[in-house]
DNA sequence: TGGCAGTTATCATTATTTGATATTGCCGAT
DNA sequence: ATCGGCAATATCAAATAATGATAACTGCCA
């Protein structure tokens, strides 16, 4: 038991939490010896947080299977979260207009620490259900809205983020060239833009703009998926390029 | 101190729980005196919770104010909940269907005790901001999407929810007469949908239908939101109702 | 500059968690 | 039906980790 030599560290919450963050998308419900392996947890330690997880209303239990899934509170949490972020209530009405006037995809993401997250999403076709709910985490490098929004920030944050976040493999032409990387990112700082494909789905053209606080940096990027089918990437700048920036720049505006 | 007298439950997990659910719609950034204020906990007690839950990337804190406030995890519990509930899997590219073809808000209703929870939203236009993110909970007696469930239920269910769930008057107009309520699911039994106006929203008509599992029971309700000045009741019957039952029976179908 | 409210730190006390073990219950195989 | 094995529950003495009172600090505003 590696203490964080932390007085104030309450490792009996540490450890529910362990519990809460089992559940992902593969891992949707999960036994108690599931949770055992997946958290390194005592069998008793587990046995404990799980059921006070069950009964204060975060877990739920199917009684046949005594498998434990996420409940609706993870929902609320996540309503909580909406209000508490001033970025989404100005982005949301911007966001529905913009889905509304051209019937595309589109998407607010955030950096959290190395990664994106989106936290806004509108989807308008049929697509992988991994993108079209919110809450998923992307290394920030491999993504349009990452590089964009690095892209604001100063030469140092660059140099260091290209060198040291992380990557991810997603298919099989996710860019993984660190130096192109850094390419990309310098070329969105020029443009105002960053524009990728193919690189967390195939056929998919992503073009994200960054949504820049008063000090200039981007607090988050609003991003629009297109079919790389219907579209090449110069059909999407000339389509979507002059609205999409007018939608993030609207956002802090 | 109530314990719950349950040699398994461990009360300082609780306690962080208890910190994280004090935020939400009117208390988005709180500091130690307002959690203490709001749990009811020790100050020591909320001084350790909030501090544990900040080094575990549960809470982030201004270092300004120093005040507490969600975290991106909340989201990313919120992405777990998606994959792991398997009626929001199927129910999600029916929704995108149906606001592409009729662009109009659509969303997706969970029972929750007796509440309904938004657990899927697509918003087509400017609305309030409660009315367009996911997780808003609300009394099931009060909403369309609460009395069709309810009323794919026994008559003892239905009796008995509408003697002891809580209600909550939201606008004006907001329906409180219990009898009235009941007639009201009746009333949705035979018809197979529900529809309200003035609700939860001045000018506002929802329509619900339900999401039927194989044993006939509602496991979800798939409700639109119309604009009660552009449609009257009989003119969003006519022109949404056909299509909404095909959508709401597609799902589980 | 002083005072105050809120935050951070400390520590002896003791309640709570721990983790090993025992028991129970369930499901599939024979 | 019966058995066997695995997983879930219950129990309990030991000791760790949480408690809560209090004290020290900090920064803000008058």
């Amino acid at each position: 038991m590696e203490t964080k030599k932390d007085s104030l560290y309450a490792s009996t919450l540490a450890r529910g939490l362990q519990i809460l963050r089992a559940f992902d998308e593969s891992h949707v419900a999960l036994s108690l010896t599931d949770l055992v392996e997946r958290t390194g947890l005592e069998k008793s330690a587990v046995q404990r947080m799980a059921h006070t997880l069950h009964v204060e209303g975060m877990l739920d239990r199917d009684p046949k299977s005594r498998l434990y899934r996420p409940s609706h509170a993870w929902l609320e949490l996540a309503y909580a979260y909406y209000w508490s972020d001033p970025v989404i209530a100005r982005a949301l009405p911007k966001l529905i207009e913009f889905s509304r006037a051209w019937g595309e995809t589109v998407n607010l993401a955030q950096i959290s620490d190395d990664h994106i997250i989106y936290s806004l999403r509108l989807p308008n076709q049929r697509t992988h259900f991994a993108a079209s709910v919110v809450g998923r985490r992307l290394p920030a490098l491999n993504t349009a809205s990452g590089r964009v929004m690095l892209s604001t920030r100063s030469d140092e944050d660059i140099d260091q983020a290209c060198a040291r976040w992380p990557l991810l493999q997603v298919t099989g032409k996710t860019l993984m060239d660190r130096c192109e990387i850094a390419r990309s990112i310098r070329l969105a700082r020029e443009d105002g833009y960053c524009i990728t494909r193919d690189q967390m789905l195939l056929n998919e053209i992503s073009l994200a703009a960054p949504v820049r606080g008063t000090d200039g940096q981007a607090h988050a990027a609003v991003q629009i998926s297109i079919s790389g089918i219907a579209f090449n990437e110069n059909q999407v700048l000339e389509k979507f390029l002059p609205n999409l920036l007018d939608t993030a720049a609207g956002i802090l505006g």
